[in-house]
DNA sequence: ACGTTTTCTGAAAACGTTCACAGAAATAAT
DNA sequence: ATTATTTCTGTGAACGTTTTCAGAAAACGT
């Protein structure tokens, strides 16, 4: 007897308990036809009764499929990526897989965990990972293993779904300017994501289109982390000739740009008009309610199972890349642009 | 050879390659003593070439141990739980045993999942659940599975880590009579859950310990959820002798709290004071910031997953129940009461 | 040089399933 | 009644590991 098992009871317990062979408990396990009605309840009501609980690891090992989605995750602190997840994990649920998470702190562990996935515990793994994701392409495609990554821009490393952060950029400045700003701030985000990158690309295409004052002062680089955008915030406030509005690239920097601006003893919307991206929960809650770059977060996570789904069905096929469309969502943190106040 | 796997290498295509058994690979992969060092060397090298990597479901089938850690969650959109899965994710993070989370937002497919980690997916689990459990207690304490309820009360149902929801209520209480208040509303929590039940309880205490007003009105019940926040408070401020101060058993509801206050006409915390329960990260980004009484929502996740390792440890052990000590956090939501005001 | 211990290695069983196969029992067709 | 088909059931192999066992090779003591 095992020690360290705890009392588990197999389908040769309940075999033998039904007095049947432990192929047809497998057998009415998995509803297979060729089962004498009468045993098949016997055998059921053995499984019951002895609170039979697959092992799904010897399941997995025989036949080849784990029946589980993995998900590679990094920091859950955030509510931005609970909604990823709850999309995810929507879409599984109309499905007979399960969700696997596993998150990580330490990026270090990283491929630890892909490899783990990799080796057999998921049918297909999303990556969520607000990082350069090459050291893993790798791994994922030399075994042709099914995996999408999530909020990240498509590229030949491997299939991808994200939002459309370049038009979103756009439609904000789009935005401002029809409110009469001519001089707009930018908060950058972490600028070795994709996305950060991107949006920085639509304000500036933005501005050019828009012909509007492209000092370069006007862009403060920030990481996506609130503190950041309070900081970047005082950098644009404390510009000689400042901007009118600030336009940041998360709503959490713009939270921070918010809190800055009331130091400053200037009123939101009134004396600074303000937009963030993303559209948080947050967003709607905070006073003035934040005017935002709506990304379809659990979309994205919805669409995200849906192709992984597709490569697990055929690992062979080509690299697909989503893009999602952006909205803009109008909300208290901007005003028209007074013209006395200039 | 199998279709539907992918082309993975095992243990023995390394063992042939290396021109060594199997069963020598599996030594050199467990770091067992007894290997000749130069056949060692010369099996890492293979092991590294091939790309091995281990196939864990075959692993743990063999040994009776996943070395892994369950965790059983709903609703990840709040940040709440993001902050307890955080230190329960740190705190794996120090031992050699992995975390494997499965969320569910249909309450239907827990017993099936708590099903799946009990048959073997993991060694222990700890359920952050809002609501009760139950259900799981007969499957879990049969076996002596080892599991941990996280944020909930303990009992004679199985081991558990909460916070002093009571204290804290108390504590809060304490507080704003120390400002002079007298007639406190209080929203409650789902009171279907211990949490909400206990906040109420210390409220009730607390208002009897000061000898303040008990009228029934001043209690509006509420669910945890902003909304419900919003409308209760809209009932305590249409009350002809309202509250001076407003205690929410959570933050969420106190942000709905203050949405409505405001939209009432009144300043807070000149008008009216709030307070909440939980002190997550909004609490302080809000504007005034929220004067609340902080869970050591981390520290619960820590102390869990040290707790889960002993019952790993020895299944047998009778159930523990540990209370973590809740703090008032002082911000800008409360003031002194203005005895011209009354 | 010889037994003894120590180091090293491989064969085989086991973990809990599923599945291909073949045989038995029941049913249908002649 | 006999054969052909269908339904039912059990045996044994396999999935990729770890682990026990025993035997071979090396190192050690005398």
């Amino acid at each position: 007897m095992n020690h360290n098992a705890p009392n588990k009871v197999t389908i040769i317990d309940v075999a033998r308990e039904a007095g049947v062979s432990y192929a047809t408990v497998s057998r009415v396990l998995n509803d297979e036809p060729y089962v004498k009605p009468e045993t098949r309840e016997r055998v059921t009501a053995t499984l019951q009764r002895m609170g039979y609980v697959a092992n799904r690891q010897a399941r997995s090992l025989r036949t080849g499929r784990s029946q589980m989605i993995g998900l590679l995750v990094r920091d859950l602190g955030t509510g931005y990526i609970g909604q990823i997840i709850s999309g995810v994990d929507a879409e599984i649920a109309e499905t007979d897989f399960e969700m696997l998470l596993f998150t990580t702190h330490h990026q270090a562990r990283e491929p630890e965990y892909v490899a783990t996935f990799v080796g057999g515990m998921a049918d297909g793994l999303l990556l969520i990972l607000p990082h350069n994701v090459d050291p893993y392409t790798g791994l994922l495609n030399q075994r042709r293993y099914p995996h999408v990554f999530v909020d990240y821009k498509g590229s030949d490393k491997g299939p991808a779904v994200g939002a459309d952060n370049y038009g979103g950029a756009i439609m904000a400045i789009d935005y401002l300017v029809s409110l009469g700003h001519r001089r707009i701030g930018f908060i950058t985000g972490a600028l070795d994501l994709t996305s950060g990158v991107d949006r920085l690309t639509g304000y500036r295409q933005a501005a050019a289109n828009h012909g509007l004052d492209d000092d370069p002062a006007l862009v403060a680089e920030g990481d996506y982390h609130q503190p950041s955008g309070h900081a970047a915030a005082q950098a644009l406030l404390s510009l000689p000739h400042r901007p009118t509005a600030i336009f940041a690239a998360n709503d959490a920097m713009a939270f921070g740009a918010m809190e800055a601006i009331r130091e400053a003893g200037l009123r939101i919307p009134d004396d600074m008009s303000v937009m963030g991206f993303d559209d948080t929960p947050q967003a709607a809650g905070v006073s003035p309610a934040l005017t935002t770059i709506r990304q379809p977060l659990e979309e994205m996570g919805r669409q995200a199972v849906q192709m992984l789904l597709t490569y697990i069905e055929d690992p062979e096929r080509p690299f697909e890349y989503r893009e999602l469309a952006t909205d803009l969502v109008v909300r208290d943190s901007c005003a028209p642009l007074r013209n006395a106040a200039k």
